[in-house]
DNA sequence: CGCAAATAGTATGTTTCACATACAAACAAC
DNA sequence: GTTGTTTGTATGTGAAACATACTATTTGCG
């Protein structure tokens, strides 16, 4: 209330410019809302994941290796929806820092068995711990019967 | 039913390796869920307006330009939450495809004001009609209660 | 008024990721 | 045993996010 009193001129003008620009249907786009609302959560996952240095298919490829241990690079980048080029990069960048170790399979030898490092082991336990917080955070704007919902509905658009 | 016949032994196989991971809740995240349904969305829309050559976030740079003459660059940024020097190098990209053209104002010579070319009319209305169907095979996955409702958990993520 | 602070745009560089293409080694199918 | 497929690898391109620093301009305030 009494803070209406600071308000700059400047802060009431300008509606068009700096407040309010017309959107003409492009908030009521799915893709549109989709994407800010990923963008809304990538920040604040990358906030909170700092210091770790672990982007989203960082954490994912450690996440399943983990618990697929020995699965080849091929199935990992599979489950998480990307090309084997994508994939070779993300698991150079985590052998790198220590976090895995390919190993080449004895039954197969096309294949790169992949498996933590303890250091990797660590350094996922510590990224899971923050993320249950940051889920917490933005599960927490939901009912159950929404979040339910909500989950059903992406998992339909990612499966269209 | 007559394909059974002709199932290989090695389809049968691997139904850990090549069929399922072990997902260990990884697929209960609300980021992860988000993160797939948006690449998801992603895809189809590429796909959608291929040859057009036109990302997410060009097309919506267009869309407000278009929706409003004259815009400065910044205050697109702001609306669309990108910060400057991103916008800055995607109105690099338009005006060397001859899209938008920046105009210094003259009220406050700063700003930009973005505009768009004729041929920046034309492909958005191009890319208008093609996003038109790509955004009804997805919404027509709901019904309309689930889809405001969707929508609105979306833009609840994005402000939080 | 005049100077300090804020604002808009610009330039530059780093990192991550998606995708395309091409290639080699190993394996599978017939 | 040759042919075709799969797995990983190498290489290059392009989009985007972000950080930092710099200039020009405008605004705020004493």
């Amino acid at each position: 209330m009494a803070r209406q009193s600071h308000i700059k001129l400047e802060e009431l003008a300008e509606p068009l410019e700096e407040a309010r620009l017309a959107f003409e249907k492009l908030d009521g786009l799915l893709g549109y809302r989709l994407r800010r609302a990923q963008a809304s959560m990538h920040r604040d996952y990358m906030a909170t994941v700092a210091g770790l240095d672990l982007t989203q298919k960082q954490t994912a490829t450690l996440w399943l290796v983990h618990a697929n241990p020995g699965v080849s690079q091929g199935s990992v980048a599979a489950a998480l929806g990307m090309d084997r080029a994508t994939m070779m990069s993300i698991v150079d960048r985590l052998e790198d820092r220590s976090l895995v170790i390919r190993k080449r399979s004895v039954t197969d030898r096309r294949r790169q068995e992949l498996h933590l490092t303890p250091g990797g082991q660590d350094i996922l336990r510590k990224v899971k711990a923050r993320i249950a917080k940051h889920e917490e955070r933005f599960k927490s704007l939901f009912t159950p019967q929404e979040l339910e919902l909500l989950l059903a509905a992406l998992q339909k658009i990612q499966n269209a």
